[in-house]
DNA sequence: GCAGAACTCCACCACGTGGTGGAACTTGAA
DNA sequence: TTCAAGTTCCACCACGTGGTGGAGTTCTGC
């Protein structure tokens, strides 16, 4: 059923994930198919094969990236806690992997310049996930009446991701300042009135 | 006084602002100088002869940009109004200048990678205005008794610095999403106690 | 075991990279 | 007016860039 053959396939993988590497440490446009393709042990050649351009590789890392943050599983009912645990237990993966969050707010920073190659892709992933938020914050707030906050959930909403993308920027410039995972937590129960 | 000749530092000063432009769109890595010195309208040899290295033009376009937010002159008595209010003027200046926010937010996020030429200023100038931040809200909650927040004056500082440049982030991804300066008005106010 | 698809590398292309050296020109104070 | 300091550009360097074409090898379904 997959494409191509299981050595191909292998390749292609280290090869996505060295490149994620090479853009957290230099950006989309400072990192080389060479110096990737190296580190993955292939010729940039063969790197090209598999990807076609370097657009593709990104696009490629950021896709490998997102699946890893998908539960394998729903549960069968979804509430505000299920939400709140799942994000919280990215916040928390995220930082053990901060290769990969160096990655993602280099790419996002790179993406606020119209022409970036990733800035659809990324506009997209950021609204899915704004989306998802302020619908929670919206059914909580039915639920519960008495809240003061005057945002709109979509405000809410994108206040929360910008304000989770920009503890991270603040993390990996100040390192063990800051508890991220638990100040996102904190900030997720707030905004969806937990507790 | 002032070293070198006018026609000289005419020219850093267009090489600085290039610099800064092509930072912003391509991060420090994916900028080269020859494309810097050519939108400044100079050879990119003249450009090394003023700044001798890429780093070293780096730093100047910090510099230059920390420069235009500082005020000319400081009142007699410093409070939380006066340092709210100019957060706030900086946070409506930017608004109107995303090409240096989109600077500053690119260099940033770079700069979480250890080997950054950037970074050490970077951590000083966020350091900087956390320890700014972090004074106010201890001076405002000895006066202001009744606060109920349960980060240190250190960490919550941090958060509303983060918290600032991810929306300034989410707001080059998203434009017209979201009304930033009152977004950080409203945080800083917040932070302060004050109203 | 075979055929054909998939894979990998080598050689090459045109061009861009940061940086150097030096020669010619411009500036401004004495 | 003089003249050193400052400024600018041209030519060059070694190397890195993304991308192409093709030849040789390896894999897999039949």
């Amino acid at each position: 059923m997959p494409e191509g053959y299981a050595t191909g396939r292998a390749t292609k993988q280290s090869i996505v994930e060295s490149a994620a590497a090479a853009f957290a440490q230099k950006g989309f446009y400072g990192a080389s198919l060479r110096s990737i393709a190296r580190e993955a042990g292939v010729d940039h050649s063969t790197l090209l094969h598999h990807f076609g351009n370097k657009t593709a590789l990104l696009l490629a890392v950021i896709e490998w990236h997102d699946s890893r943050s998908m539960p394998e599983e729903l549960p069968e009912t979804i509430d505000a806690e299920y939400i709140a645990d799942g994000f919280a237990a990215t916040a928390a993966r995220n930082a053990e992997t901060p290769g990969l969050v160096q990655l993602l707010s280099v790419l996002t920073a790179e993406a606020g310049a119209e022409n970036h190659p990733a800035r659809e892709t990324l506009q997209r992933r950021h609204g899915l996930v704004t989306a998802l938020i302020a619908w929670t914050i919206r059914t909580q707030r039915a639920e519960h009446e008495g809240h003061d906050d005057d945002l709109s959930p979509e405000d809410r909403a994108a206040v929360v991701v910008a304000s989770w993308e920009g503890l991270q920027v603040y993390d990996a410039l100040h390192p063990g300042q800051l508890d991220v995972p638990a100040l996102v937590r904190a900030m997720l129960r707030d905004a969806f009135l937990l507790d």
